[in-house]
RNA sequence: GGCCCCUUCGUCUAGCGGUUAGGACGCGGCCCUUUCACGGCUGAAACACGGGUUCGAUUCCCGUAGGGGUCACCA
């Protein structure tokens, strides 16, 4: 048994043990954004610390685990770069070494058998509401002496919680967070089948795994002290926590799988988001270091630390997800952003992989994410006649129409089909019919892309090429109006 | 409702007793310019409220209000 009154964790204590962090996802659903930075901040701690981050995957709960979340966690994660450095343990597969802790409780009185049926509980709790007090735990057999447990009888194992003083626990994000042992009920550890629960589980597997740093999200906090009592019991080293404000949607409400929090896998498929951008955004999400905003994986290892993550609760902005996508979007490899833009262009069959890489430089800087890249490379592989957009083909008046052609007659016989020589001649002929390039270019731009907006004129001429361009220009410019195609 | 936590521009944040309260996203304007972007410049925009402590509070303390979390044989 240890100490008297209370029970401490103190953020110092473990100053020179080596750090080992571990992200214990239950595979319920897709890994949400939440769990991603959760998952985030224990790797950059343990990284910073030049220690080990560990996976374990909570499945301790049959009914609600699947392998496809299981597969979608890994996956999520895997995406993001935040793989364990040893393979993850999967918690129901210790639930034998979970039974041994409960049945170490019990043999030193640490926990109790406590045949109260769920049924008896409700009616309990139903009256408690009633008469409006507070309802805790009040079993009576916390202290019935281990004879008179019947042997026949189904009974779920309950911690024997201290009823006084106060226990404290120094949160690196928190603070010194203090409470009165009486508020911590008897939880149970073992149901009444003889498996374990998540709050048994977690602190055995903590502590066998070598756990150093709880960080988790601030709804554990009131766990935190509870899973104290088992730790306190069983003599074991309190580790350090830090219990990280949650992240809110941008109404202000919990962010939960139905208020509007995409899995990491939608950001990717769904938004077209690239991981670095998730990496960035979420370490900002709670987490700041000066005016820093752009901050590279290297960065964060070198600046991240718990005492700068913040207290309060963030929401969720998907304007500065996507702005900072726009960022890595513009810094991405050509090639690698080709490939994964070509499945979402609508005529795969001729996204052609190398054009669309020498189209990137200049298809990148405006978009903000791969959807918008895959609309914006759309017109490359359009087949001809070219579909028009309303405002392109309200560009592709008469006039315009016979500017095409006088453009069509002189590029047909441009010898330099370059970014330069097309620039000149253009550029000249703008100047001979004493027009500006504008209104040159935009009938141009019509009628190559179908759209009003695009790369510069000279790039599109150029990444379509010359026969191409002659046949999409040659299709719109024309002496009769109203020919479209 | 009990317990615990939180509160700087709309949002993410810097600040750690004395600042014109800074940056970023978003929004407005200007510049650049063949369109759209990018980029540059610039504008509007915040210390929840009330008491203290102090020569002086955004900063420390206490309330109030508001928000969040948690109260399972889920995790």
């Amino acid at each position: 048994m240890l100490s008297m009154a209370s029970g401490s964790a103190t953020g110092e204590a473990t100053g020179s043990k080596a750090v080992v962090t571990r992200f214990a996802p239950s595979p319920t659903g897709y890994l949400h954004i939440g769990g991603a930075r959760t998952a985030l901040f224990n790797w950059l701690f343990a990284r910073h610390h030049g220690g080990k981050y560990l996976l374990r995957i909570e499945d301790t709960d049959r009914v609600r685990s699947t392998d496809a979340a299981i597969d979608a966690i890994f996956d999520g994660l895997g995406w993001l770069g935040l793989e364990g450095d040893e393979p993850p343990v999967f918690q129901f597969a210790r639930s034998e070494r979970h039974a041994q802790v409960a049945a170490q409780m019990l043999e030193n009185g640490d926990a109790y058998r406590c045949y109260l049926t769920p049924e008896q509980l409700a009616e309990r709790r139903q009256k408690a509401q009633e008469e409006r007090r507070p309802f805790r735990i009040d079993s009576e057999w916390r202290d019935a002496d281990p004879s008179t447990w019947p042997a026949d009888k189904p009974y779920v194992v309950r911690v024997k919680a201290r009823r006084d003083g106060e226990t404290t626990i120094d949160d690196l994000v928190q603070g010194t967070v203090t409470v009165q042992n009486i508020e911590i009920d008897d939880f149970v550890i073992l149901r009444s089948d003889g498996t374990p629960t998540y709050m048994l589980a977690v602190v055995v597997d903590d502590n066998d795994m070598g756990v150093t740093h709880v960080l988790r999200g601030d709804d554990h906090l009131n766990n935190a002290f509870r899973q104290l009592v088992v730790i306190e019991a069983m003599g074991w080293n309190v580790p350090v926590y830090g219990h990280v404000p949650l992240i809110h949607g941008s109404d202000g409400a919990k962010l939960s799988k139905r208020h509007g929090a995409l899995g990491v896998d939608a950001y990717r498929d769904e938004l077209g988001i690239l991981p670095e951008a998730v990496f960035n955004y979420l370490l900002r999400l709670g987490w700041g270091h000066g005016d820093e905003e752009i901050i590279s994986r290297e960065q964060a290892v070198e600046w991240f630390d718990m005492v700068d993550v913040g207290k309060s609760p963030s929401r969720f902005d998907l304007a500065k997800l996507q702005n900072l996508n726009g960022h890595y979007l513009r810094e991405a490899d050509d090639e690698r952003l080709a490939a994964l833009v070509a499945p979402r262009i609508e005529a795969p069959a001729r996204a052609d992989l190398s054009l669309l890489a020498r189209a990137m430089p200049v298809l990148k800087v405006r978009a903000k994410d791969l959807n918008e890249l895959a609309e914006g490379a759309a017109f490359l592989f359009a087949d001809r006649p070219l579909a028009m957009s309303e405002k392109a083909l309200g560009l592709l008046n008469d006039e315009a129409r016979s500017r095409l052609a006088v453009v069509h007659e002189r590029l047909s016989i441009l010898a330099d089909w370059t970014l330069e020589g097309l620039e000149a001649s253009l550029k000249a002929m703008a100047e001979e019919l004493g027009l500006g390039l504008g209104k040159l270019a935009q009938p141009l731009r019509a009628a190559l892309t179908g759209q009003t907006t695009s790369p510069g004129i000279f790039d599109v001429l150029v990444l379509l090429g010359r026969e191409e361009s002659l046949a999409r220009i040659g299709a719109q410019a024309n002496v009769s109006a109203g020919s479209q195609a």
